[in-house]
DNA sequence: TTGAAGTGATACCAAAAGGTACCCTACAAA
DNA sequence: TTTGTAGGGTACCTTTTGGTATCACTTCAA
């Protein structure tokens, strides 16, 4: 599944894997150590990290007989472009309210 | 339900809200408006208008008996905060291939 | 070489999400 | 006052999603 807009959002829109990025900004980690700060399986941790790679915000690679998942920033940046479009509108509003106070005697 | 990351983030993962933002972009406009863009009843466009409203990504004014939905870019704010918190690690992964070309020679 | 640790993969279950159909109320215009 | 249109609300259906249980495969170490 190739990375996009919809399958990276649809990884942020939940919070075991928001809480797995911020984990994984500490560092890279495997799945036996993140399920470590989860009340859930392992198999259920693996499943999130399936989205979160599907998502391509995150990467893997293998040591020995462990996997270790590292953050990929790369996936978010598109994201944060995808909302920085409505940045304008929100400036907009700021400078709306304030020519309507600066107009107002 | 008070508007937070959470709320926010799943507004964000359906592409048929993301398009609404987009329309809503454009000037504030009703459900039946809006319905005209999609392949899909007026009572699922409702739906989706409800998840934008609760992730603080839509407000709504009532004029007659017409009901205008119009961006509320307020809501989009801490959601591009919280992908900004990741910015320092791309930021790094550039300097860092930055100066590993840097030091190549 | 035997066994424990780390992982992948799948079948299965319950809950949530996306959607439709349907019925109700409100308002505007004739 | 009637009639058509905009909208709210809900019951219901189907698919997706988050989770567990379980089994098989690989690697490292004694």
């Amino acid at each position: 599944m190739p990375p996009n807009i919809q399958t990276g959002f649809r990884a942020l829109a939940d919070p075991t894997r928001r809480d797995i990025l911020h984990l994984l900004a500490g560092g890279e980690q495997t799945i036996a150590g993140l399920t470590t700060h989860f009340d859930m399986t392992r198999a259920a941790v693996k499943k999130h990290l399936t989205v979160l790679s599907d998502g391509g915000l995150i990467t893997t690679r293998t040591q020995g007989r462990e996997r270790l998942n590292a953050l990929d920033p790369n996936g978010l940046e598109p994201l944060r472009d995808w909302i920085g479009f409505f940045e304008q509108f929100w400036d907009e509003k700021l400078s709306n309210l304030k020519s309507a106070i600066e107009s107002k005697d």
